[in-house]
DNA sequence: ATGGCTCGCTGGATAGACGG
DNA sequence: CCGTCTATCCAGCGAGCCAT
């Protein structure tokens, strides 16, 4: 190499300030490749839940917990003589989680197989980019790309000690390095193993068909290529020797390669088999995922467009060794490190030198003659720990992210997921978490180090779930052991809670009861304890709950602490000023505490725990989830109108019927302030599409007036009430709520077009100039939240 | 340091998806 | 329905890599 190529090559250069290395204008940290592994981590995950839609399945977590994760099942020895994963660790562990249609006709609809292969083609490529960044020491392509499970190249191996994969890669290209160590981290683990044991028996089931009659297509392909590019190098050299015509009609390679491809035609467990050798399959096309797809996927993320660099496979290699070099090896205990970490790269010394500007044995010095795998596993854990899946929380939007949780030390479990699970299967047939936040979140608040859980989800969540069945597994565990406590905001909402653990079969109290007189005795069978915010502020129940111990029976602790739509603890303090009271109990004392709630950002969550004088040692072990991927009803456009108080009842019966005569299937829901322009409304249309809820009517019929509304079918397709139908009231298929002069906190403003689920449009009519209470004040954080809606959400209301 | 051989990038072509 | 955008494929080449 003479010294004008070098010159002419793109150096890496270090930002020690800012942990980065540099390649020409692109940059990379440690941060940046958290980044990237998070995002994957999360797309993998949408287009896992995605597949709900169509397939009960034990999700990645699940299916890794108990069964590769699971360490009462022994694995099996390895032995270099029988190749597969499955000789390891059988594939019918797995057998439970396994994949099934929910409505079996849908197998059969090709629209339905093409969108569920494109979620898999899609989750092949991410699953890819996870794995190969994950190990810190990323491969080549071609050696990423034939990864395999079984066969006789198979290198995907368990480590038996962490129960998480690896994989040895051997790869000609330089033999010197033989068996290098690629280890993945916790979460790419869990997603490989579930690609591997649970998602790929569906796929060879679900591309049966096509295994058996275009079979061997992919083989066939690329046996081709590799075939014309002999032929042609012997044609050529025909060529160059006597000069004759190159026949491929008597040649002998093309003969022999013909046989070859016809046997595999008529052979038909060839698809069968790459299906069961090879990982990144894509089956969109029956064949390897390619070198410029994979490129694609690196080019694509982090998501956020203006974070990218737009690194492709041999820059991130080039920066990662500059990363190791200057950034990891200076933070590692010692002056040596314990293999010569280039050699991960598959590199040679003079290569390093040259184009990565690192000298082996300067800037790497071993302490070993040999590099060994203990010392490959530690590496990787150090890499693991630099880049680990944290919580991106940017300052203006809810664009949000799931917190990985990180491994920690495990202590004694009280019980464990399979309580759960069970638990939910006495309240659901066929239960299994909707989301794998769901999940996580979940067996965190049963199990897991942090003292304060924090979960932010949208209302179709299941967020009481996530609560109700720690409870359950509990009650199952430890009979009787624990008493939990739910705070709620409202009165209504205390009833329906009440409501909702009963039926889950807890035994259910009122904060109220600690109070009465024979406290003691009436609590003693009790479970949980529900009640209004301020009741836990009452001066009689504060009491009682510090002596908890007197109250209840000695034997009894104190189970898990619930604030349930924990928003409102910040949204409504300036008005009830009693909620100062939540406080001063010994939360310490507490199994967890957890907060549920739609919106309220980590830093408004510390606030509200100073207020309640949550204990430092508590909130510094906390878990914070946000499992809103978006914010919703972001995109539904806001039509303010100002109105006569003359025309309204006129103009709103307008709507209703252009409504009606307008949309053919969807359904509109109008929220009145006051009653009497309700009725004159609706005297005005006064047809069977129409329905219309009072607080006059009693529940019953209130009741069966909604669901007349929610069923699809019904001819009922515009609901008139007034804003306390805003609760309860839940159908899919709405896509208009209009608003007319209503006084309304931004709270109930929120509520009501929540009810739009998907795309829709709201429509505000306003009669007077103050509409909206001002209960809030300008400074208040909430506007802080309400900035990062868009504008015509702000300027709800007139200016 | 040199030369040969691969790997991975490039950019145009094409098909397919998307959105108005 | 059509133009636009996006993903993928393909072929060719230059940089990267390795052996000597």
């Amino acid at each position: 190499m003479n010294e004008e190529d070098i010159a002419a090559r793109n150096f890496v250069t270090t930002d020690l300030e800012k942990g980065s290395v540099s390649l020409g204008t692109k940059t990379l940290s440690l941060n940046f490749i958290s980044r990237i592994k998070n995002d994957l981590h999360i797309e993998y995950d949408t287009c896992q839940t995605a597949l709900r839609e169509w397939f009960t399945f034990g999700s990645p977590a699940t299916a890794y917990m108990i069964v590769l994760g699971n360490k009462n099942i022994e694995l099996m020895q390895e032995d270099p003589m029988t190749n597969g994963i499955f000789k390891i660790l059988p594939q019918c562990h797995a057998a439970p989680h396994y994949f099934k249609w929910r409505r079996p006709k849908d197998a059969s609809v090709s629209e339905i197989r093409t969108k569920v292969i494109k979620l898999i083609n899609k989750m092949t490529k991410l699953l890819m980019a996870s794995v190969w960044i994950s190990t810190g020491f990323p491969m080549r392509y071609t050696e990423l790309s034939i990864l395999s499970v079984g066969g006789t190249s198979r290198n995907l191996y368990v480590d038996s000690d962490t129960r998480l994969f690896y994989f040895r890669v051997t790869y000609n290209k330089n033999r010197k390095f033989d068996n290098r160590i690629f280890m993945m981290d916790l979460p790419v683990t869990r997603n490989l193993f579930w690609f591997v044991y649970i998602l790929r028996p569906f796929e060879i089931e679900l591309l049966s068909q096509m295994l058996d009659v275009t079979d061997s297509s992919m083989l066939i392909g690329h046996f081709t290529n590799a075939v014309r590019q002999e032929i042609e190098h012997e044609a050529e050299e025909l060529l160059a020797t006597d000069g004759d015509e190159f026949n491929e009609e008597t040649n002998q390679l093309v003969e022999t390669s013909e046989a070859l491809i016809e046997e595999l035609r008529t052979k038909q467990a060839a698809g069968l088999a790459v299906m069961c050798t090879c990982i990144f399959v894509d089956v969109e096309r029956f064949k390897l995922v390619t070198l410029s797809t994979f490129n694609g996927i690196l080019l694509k993320y982090p998501k956020k467009r203006s974070a990218r660099e737009n690194m492709k496979i041999s820059g991130l290699r080039q920066c990662l060794a500059g990363l190791w070099k200057d950034i990891i090896r200076p933070s590692l205990e010692g002056d040596v490190v314990p293999v010569r970490t280039p050699a991960l790269f598959g590199h040679s010394k003079q290569t390093h030198e040259v184009v990565y500007g690192v000298n082996p044995s300067r800037d790497f010095p071993t302490n070993g003659s040999f590099d060994d795998y203990y010392a490959y596993k530690k590496l990787a854990q150090e890499f693991q720990s630099l880049t680990q899946y944290t919580l991106v929380q940017t300052k203006r939007t809810f664009e949000a992210l799931v917190v990985e949780p990180q491994e920690r030390q495990c202590h004694e479990a009280e019980a464990g997921i399979y309580d759960l699970l069970k638990a939910g299967g006495e309240l659901f047939e066929n239960f299994e978490f909707k989301s794998s936040a769901q999940e996580r979140f979940t067996s965190a608040v049963l199990n897991s180090n942090e003292r304060l859980l924090a979960l932010q989800a949208i209302t179709a969540f299941g967020r009481s779930l996530t609560f109700i069945l720690p409870m359950l597994a509990l009650k199952r565990k430890q009979r009787g052991k624990y008493v939990h406590f739910v705070a709620v905001p409202y009165e209504s909402l205390k009833m329906a809670t009440r409501t909702k653990l009963e039926n889950a079969g807890l035994v259910v109290g009122e904060t109220g009861m600690l109070t009465d007189l024979h406290a003691e005795a009436n609590l003693s069978g009790v479970d949980v304890l529900v009640g209004c915010f301020d009741s836990y502020g009452d001066a009689g129940v504060a009491d009682a709950m510090k002596r908890c111990e007197k109250v209840f029976s000695t034997r009894r602790s104190r189970g898990i602490f619930v604030f349930d739509e924990a928003h409102v603890l910040w949204l409504e303090k300036s008005f009830r000023d009693i909620f100062h009271s939540v406080k001063g109990l010994n939360w310490k004392s507490f199994l967890k505490v957890a907060f549920v709630f739609a919106k309220l950002p980590e830093w408004l969550l510390e606030r509200i725990c100073q207020e309640r004088r949550i204990e430092n040692e508590v909130w510094e072990k906390r878990l914070y989830v946000d499992a809103v991927k978006k914010a919703p009803n972001q995109n539904i456009p806001v039509d303010v109108e100002n109105v006569r108080k003359i025309q309204i009842v006129e103009r709103t019966a307008a709507m209703i019927l252009n409504y009606l005569g307008n949309s053919t299937a969807s359904k509109a829901v109008f929220f009145f302030g006051a009653k009497a322009t309700m009725d004159a409304v609706r005297r005005r249309v006064n047809n069977h599409e129409v329905g219309m809820v009072h607080a006059d009517l009693d529940s019953e019929t209130k009741r069966s007036i909604f669901d007349d509304f929610e069923n699809p079918d019904s001819p009922a397709r515009v609901i008139l009430g007034t804003k306390l139908i805003s609760n309860g009231l839940d159908c899919a298929s709405v896509n208009c709520v209009c608003v007319i002069d209503c006084n309304m906190t931004i709270i109930e403003y929120l509520q009501m077009i929540g009810r739009i689920r998907g795309e829709g449009y709201v429509k505000v009519m306003v009669t007077r100039a103050a509409s909206m209470r001002r209960e809030i004040d300008e400074d208040d954080p909430l506007m802080r939240i309400l900035r990062a809606l868009p504008d015509s959400r702000r300027s709800l209301g007139p200016s």
